[in-house]
DNA sequence: GCAAACCGTTGACAAATGTCAACGGTTTTT
DNA sequence: AAAAACCGTTGACATTTGTCAACGGTTTGC
């Protein structure tokens, strides 16, 4: 269960870690199975867990006052699934985070994670380091989101993340991308002649 | 010149600064001056610098194949103005960063940003404070990039940005938002009424 | 095994946004 | 002081994307 997770720090790291730190990061990370469909987090509720994600797929998303929902994140094996934003202020959340496929995760509260990070020196370069991915991700998306059309975005995602496109159905991919459904099915016809 | 740099250092940590610690921060940042439309970074070049803007203001923006530029950041005072993409994975930058205003700033490499960090604790809380405040308005503009209308999209940016409406033309404004200036120009005639 | 929900596609049409050209009023440069 | 560049606006029109309704082919749940 927390194999992936210990590699994953170790691949984030430079030193290995030691067993008493391993000790110490079993212990604030607990387990939790979601079903499909099952929230993680509600909108309205205060983030109270980051999820790493063991096994399975999730999706984050916001909903509009015309019930129509947003996706702003999708999530498979390997990623952190939270609201930062909730989890960091302490706000209610403008997010739903859901199981898309039943999920395996690991989770644990800002508090212990905090503590975590001023035992382990490992993980302060951890932090760092996933802190930069996720930036340079960001402005990616961002820049493309501004700067291209629709079917280029839809390329560009197809291109950098296939995993993706493979687990998750295509309203979701079009949600993703700021477009509908139909657009999408479009677009995707029209590319292929 | 470094007031400005070291205030907000202490706005961003716990501990004040010692002396010493100024000391080193004083040495590893270099003063420089930048006239109007002077470029800070160019497209293709591999940043070197990050920038804090102790007073003036700056823009980052992409150019694509038919020459229109896309504003991706709006910098004023207090703000870093870097592509953090390009300075951590060495590659060559997709961006142009060039000063609207002329401005001083106070620039650092990373391998002397890693150094101060390795040498002041309180730095390290500043970087992960830093990077989450990062990480949360990135959120916040692609979720509503990929949710809003152009309209809304203005109406949010203008309550919560207010300095930068009124210190940069409508047509930066415009495209820092994904559209044209002429959309923009209609929209705000719109909501006039 | 059947009903219900889900998924992608298509057509007809509407709405949002982009494009291009032109204008007048600034501000900046020389 | 004149010329040039910049800025926001407007009109006419093109293009992109959204909306709504319908369909058939899955897959899912009971």
């Amino acid at each position: 269960m927390y194999q992936n997770l210990l590699s994953y720090i170790n691949q984030h790291t430079t030193m290995p870690l030691t067993s008493v730190e391993i000790g110490l990061i079993e212990a604030a990370f607990q387990p939790k199975k979601l079903r499909k469909k099952q929230y993680f987090l509600q909108e309205g509720d205060v983030s109270k867990y980051a999820g790493f994600i063991v096994k399975g797929a999730m999706r984050q998303y916001s909903v509009d006052e015309r019930g129509v929902e947003h996706i702003v994140h999708l999530y498979i094996e390997n990623y952190w699934a939270n609201d930062r934003e909730s989890s960091i202020m302490l706000t209610p959340s403008k997010y739903n985070i859901d199981a898309w496929e039943d999920t395996d995760l690991l989770i644990v509260t800002r508090a212990d994670m905090l503590d975590l990070i001023d035992k382990i020196p490992a993980l302060v370069k951890m932090i760092r380091s996933m802190d930069e991915r996720n930036a340079i991700a960001n402005q990616r998306r961002l820049s493309s989101t501004i700067s291209n059309t629709a079917e280029k975005r839809y390329e560009e995602f197809a291109e950098n993340h296939p995993q993706f496109i493979q687990r998750f159905p295509q309203h979701l991919i079009a949600s993703f991308l700021g477009i509908t459904k139909e657009t999408l099915s479009r677009i995707r016809k029209q590319s292929i002649k």
